[in-house]
DNA sequence: CCTATTTGACCTAC
DNA sequence: GTAGGTCAAATAGG
């Protein structure tokens, strides 16, 4: 029941993905200037791998249109699906480095927010009651029953929402809990970044089927990552059935029992 | 044995 | 008080 290709916390020598950069076109060179203003700091590498993602989500959108205008021409390489499956893949692996970037926090999150068809609903917000510092005083007030501890809830970090065919974005992420949502046919699946821990990265997300388009998935990611531990396991557009399998035990309808099934 | 997933309980926000 | 997010023990699987 592995979500996607273990990967190893030993795999420290994650080779990097090829460092060659063919982002020639005008429109990029425009949109590469709207997003990196000279005064931005941004480093050089992170533009190259930004550019990378946008160019292969920009290949991947053509072939689409490609395929879209003559239907029946040549075998297309990939199907319409994956080809979309590969631009959303595309853009968001742009975001997310973009997010991570040392500037996220002054422009990326505006820069978000305008760019994402499903943007996140609440900006950076104060908790209500002073939260308490993980250390704080507010600890006596809790029942110790089952001796957890405390956490907060993130709503300060930038999220956005997507909708999609797949729910792969070749970070590696870890199941940590589902739960039935009020009024939704599908539950909600919460994942957190497998390297939360040994990197401390704070990116998590949730990921629930669509109640109009029950084929796509609304993924919120929240906070991005800061592991920079895009996995491997990329490419074949198709194992999108990895999550498939895990996050529905069947595709449609009749087999959601392992989902719904945990209801509080 | 180690790591990932499941799932009931706990906790916070509203 | 309720809904939803997170924790962590139990369990499964390699």
């Amino acid at each position: 029941m592995q979500i996607q290709p273990k990967q190893n916390d030993q795999t420290k020598d994650r080779t990097k993905t090829s460092t060659k950069t063919k982002a020639t076109t005008s429109g990029f060179q425009k949109m590469k200037k709207n997003l990196f203003p000279e005064s931005e700091s941004v480093s050089a590498q992170k533009k190259r791998e930004i550019m990378e993602d946008l160019v292969k989500g920009h290949e991947a959108a053509t072939e689409l249109r490609l395929l879209l205008q003559n239907p029946f021409g040549t075998e297309p390489s990939l199907s319409s699906h994956h080809l979309i499956a590969k631009v959303l893949r595309s853009f968001t692996q742009a975001l997310t480095i973009i997010n991570s970037s040392p500037l996220a926090p002054a422009s990326a999150d505006g820069l978000a927010h305008r760019n994402l068809l499903f943007s996140g609903e609440n900006g950076p917000s104060v908790p209500r009651s002073g939260n308490c510092p993980t250390s704080g005083d507010c600890s006596e007030k809790r029942s110790k029953k089952g001796g957890r501890g405390r956490y907060n809830r993130r709503k300060s970090l930038l999220t956005w929402t997507e909708l999609s065919y797949t729910t792969d974005d070749n970070h590696a992420w870890r199941k940590y809990g589902q739960k039935k949502i009020l009024n939704s046919e599908f539950p909600r699946g919460y994942f957190r970044c497998t390297h939360r821990y040994d990197k401390g990265c704070k990116a998590t997300k949730q990921v629930q089927r669509d109640e109009q388009y029950p084929q796509m998935y609304q993924t919120t990611y929240i906070g991005s990552h800061t592991c920079n531990a895009i996995s491997e396991i990329v490419t074949n557009s198709t194992d999108s059935s990895n999550w498939e399998s895990y996050l529905l035990n069947s595709d449609h309808d009749s087999v959601h029992e392992p989902l719904i099934a945990h209801q509080p």
